[in-house]
DNA sequence: TCTGGGGTCCTAGGACCC
DNA sequence: TCTGGGGTCCTAGGACCC
């Protein structure tokens, strides 16, 4: 069996393990840049606040509830993610950590059902108890029937945070009342599709022929029917898959007309983007760069493009040089830039790359000087070495405002709480 | 005054070449 | 002179997830 354990409006619950005040009270937690709501916590549910509304659009309605804002503080939630995985992993070393706030876990024994609900609660408990942090958990054959136990027991109270669906047949009376949107891997535009052929609930999804649906509408949904019906068809992936394509992207605090500005940002993004290349031994092939104007404006100007690299590589310099002459290329002058993107594309490993004599001993000396600034900026904090393309930190006037940020409670010595007795 | 997230994977369709 | 199949590369944007 496998337990999806998914933190409560995961973000609002880390502000509040350093605010026990706030506990039952409404709060909401913004994007980058105070953009848009990204967490709701249950009592700014309950107001009827929407997700992804942008914030000045709501901002007096929050005001007159009372609703406590934050700007996202990813430092706190990394660090707070990192504890709860850590306890998770207590429970089975067979865990995926799927994102900040959830992880699959594989159950290896076989406990009945009122077992199972007792295995659920033991862990919900747990990261209460030790880490502040309410959790539901779905405990189900395969990762998409998990995942939907999760959702289940985060609807339904009388499950007290645990939900086990063991015989599917004694759940198709819930999922004919379920929209099949709620099914992970079907999305709005699917769920549109789908509603043409008369598939609406997920009991609807369940009963569809496998094969009809891979002709429809491919493998992946063929694979979700499949695992709706027990069959399990996505394995779990204990060690993290090394990622095809790594994306670094960002809306500017204050949007830009000119060119030293955007290369500055672009710089910074690709040295960012190369640190989580190196952190997954890999190389890049092709280096790619969007760069956008706000897309509710009229006059949207949007450009990307790529370019190869001679040599694969995992050398900021490298990359960074790649990447802004391609900015230069893209840049038009006269517009007001609201973002900008480094992809880096056509990955492959770097264990196993064989380099030619012309570029072994460059390389090898390129993994040295890497390798050192890797390991100064983890000890004594980001951005203590950088390279002069990005800037002098403290006068990047393009950095994203983050206007109702929470102390760095866990990771800053000056940010700690101080209890006075 | 103005404000609208970020990451990954995938695909359609255009441009170009043989 | 004009046509046309088929491959590769590239950009834009869709879809989904959190």
């Amino acid at each position: 069996m496998y337990a999806l354990v998914d933190c409560n409006s995961c973000y609002a619950s880390c502000e509040q393990i350093f605010r026990p005040d706030l506990r039952g009270k409404p709060i909401v937690v913004l994007s980058n840049n105070d953009g848009c709501v990204v967490t709701r916590n249950r009592e700014a549910k309950a107001l009827g606040i929407p997700e992804f509304e942008p914030y000045f659009k709501i901002k007096s309605r929050l005001q007159k509830h009372q609703v406590h804002v934050f700007s996202s503080n990813y430092e706190l939630y990394g660090d707070v993610s990192n504890r709860i995985m850590l306890l998770l992993a207590s429970f089975t070393p067979a865990i995926e950590i799927y994102s900040i706030d959830e992880a699959f876990l594989d159950i290896p024994i076989t406990l009945n059902k009122s077992e199972l609900i007792t295995y659920g609660q033991t862990i919900k408990q747990a990261c209460w108890r030790q880490q502040r942090m309410p959790v539901c958990v779905g405990i189900a054959q395969t990762k998409t029937l998990s995942k939907l136990a999760n959702h289940i027991a985060k609807k339904s109270h009388r499950l007290n945070g645990a939900c086990v669906i063991d015989i599917i047949d004694q759940w198709k009376p819930v999922f004919s009342k379920i929209s099949v949107n709620k099914v992970w891997g079907v999305g709005s535009k699917t769920a549109q599709k789908l509603k043409l052929i008369n598939v609406v609930s997920i009991l609807d999804l369940l009963e569809q022929n496998p094969k009809k649906i891979r002709n429809k509408f491919g493998i992946t949904l063929e694979r979700t029917v499949r695992e709706l019906n027990g069959e399990r068809c996505i394995s779990l992936e204990t060690q993290p898959k090394p990622k095809q394509e790594i994306y670094c992207s960002r809306s500017f605090g204050h949007k830009v007309n000119n060119l030293r500005q955007l290369n500055e940002s672009v710089a910074n993004y690709a040295v960012r983007a190369s640190k989580k290349l190196r952190r997954q031994h890999s190389l890049t092939q092709r280096v790619y760069v969007t760069i956008q104007t706000s897309r509710f404006n009229e006059d949207h100007y949007n450009r990307s493009s790529s370019i190869p690299l001679p040599h694969p590589t995992n050398d900021s310099r490298t990359i960074v040089k790649a990447a802004t002459s391609l900015c230069h290329q893209i840049y038009r002058e006269g517009y007001l830039y609201a973002r900008v993107g480094v992809g880096l594309l056509d990955l492959t490993e770097s264990t196993h790359h064989q380099y030619d004599l012309l570029t072994q001993e460059q390389h090898q000396a390129s993994k040295l000087v890497m390798g050192v600034i890797d390991q100064i900026n983890q000890k004594y904090g980001d951005n203590q070495v950088f390279l002069a393309a990005q800037g002098i930190p403290r006068k990047r006037q393009w950095n994203m405002s983050r206007d109702f940020k929470s102390p760095a409670y866990t990771t800053r010595i000056n940010d700690i709480p101080v209890v006075k007795i």
